[in-house]
DNA sequence: GATCGCTGGATTGTTGAACAATCCAGCAGA
DNA sequence: TCTGCTGGATTGTTCAACAATCCAGCGATC
């Protein structure tokens, strides 16, 4: 019953095509041109490109237009001290057992791609896991943060960046996690989460400009 | 030499009057009277609207107008949640010296208000500190988070609700909890850092509908 | 008297057009 | 090669309009 207003349906769609890859980083967004492509005002572009702005998933540069945003030195050491507080905080104040399941529920998923060959999938999954453990702490804010970062994440490490190699590690790790979350050993699961997003942090560094 | 924009002045200048208590919780703004009042339009009254929305200190309703937020149940823990996560994490982790040395300036701040008397230079200094504390991971995304809980805190917990003997506690607390960073003990400041935040929560709760 | 439905005014959502300010590529001239 | 200008394109901002929505008030009905 619920019709998003136009500026959001603007926003999401943007959102759907920097997720996609479709809008690569540093391109730049003229607010007439999107406002033509998907036949709506150049004002109701501009209030979109304030919401995406402000989850840093576009640049805005004043007077010059709005870009999508890129990786600038210290960004993912950024990123990822942001995942270590929030993760790591959320896993060791434990959760409710539905909260667990739903991390469990991720793992799986991630199985089943595997055996699948799917690598979206994979990604997906991955993605679905980490969120599903800050979810832990059923706290909203740190839940749409989160979001966030994936988000970003997403725009930055691409599918294209991303291949089976990489998601080898983590498919036993996030299962070992979530088996010590299970069994309440929670400072044990936050030293795991820890160590992969470490590791992780050091993966990324290694491919991008680090 | 940088010109804000008029959207972006208009922000900061509700900004200030949500921080200084002219608007309260729950109010109503009106998109045209804002902007006669500040002489404006009213596309840019909306643009500011959307940035202060997505700091959490406007409530758009869609059809209905923006209202100042308001305290709904869980959002105190919610925030407390937050902070924990960041503080906590930035605290353990240490900092450069320069870091350290502006946490210490935060605490002697607030000494100074303290002998002056000066309450509101209490509240002003507490948040230094705390700022100051999640400062000390180098981390953008992290401060600008920290920012806008604390934006927030401003809005709900405002002046009026704060008292000297409110702030008592806490000088003394921030002394031992930079003496601990100081000194390297990041272990014991960790714990001091969220044991004070875990009793303010509580303070904060039985004070407001928690 | 309470509930229902209507209506009119106020406010939001969105558009389109206009214009000043700013930026930038390309070109002329030193 | 460098400098400085200039014209076109894009952004920033305003204004006016209108449809969609909400809401308070009021009357009609049971």
């Amino acid at each position: 019953m619920k019709v998003p207003s136009v500026a959001e349906r603007v926003a999401e769609e943007l959102r759907y095509q920097l997720a996609e890859g479709f809008l690569v980083p540093g391109a730049k967004l003229t607010e007439a041109t999107i406002a033509e492509d998907l036949g709506v005002s150049r004002n109701t572009v501009r209030e979109a490109f304030a919401e995406l702005a402000g989850e840093r998933l576009l640049l805005r540069q004043p007077n010059k237009g709005v870009f999508v945003a890129t990786l600038e030195a210290g960004d993912i050491h950024d990123v990822y001290t942001v995942r270590r507080a929030i993760e790591v905080s959320s896993i060791r104040a434990g959760g409710s057992p539905d909260r667990i399941a739903a991390v469990r529920a991720a793992v799986e998923e991630g199985k089943r791609a595997a055996e699948a060959n799917d690598n979206e999938g994979l990604g997906s999954a991955n993605q679905h896991f980490h969120g599903a453990i800050v979810a832990l702490a059923e706290s909203n804010r740190l839940n749409t943060i989160m979001a966030q970062i994936l988000a970003e994440m997403r725009l930055y490490f691409h599918k294209a960046t991303m291949n089976a190699h990489f998601y080898s590690d983590w498919l036993t790790e996030n299962e070992q996690i979530c088996s010590a979350l299970e069994s309440g050993q929670l400072e044990e699961a936050g030293d795991l989460l820890l160590a992969y997003l470490n590791r992780s942090e050091q993966q990324q560094s290694a491919i991008h400009g680090g």
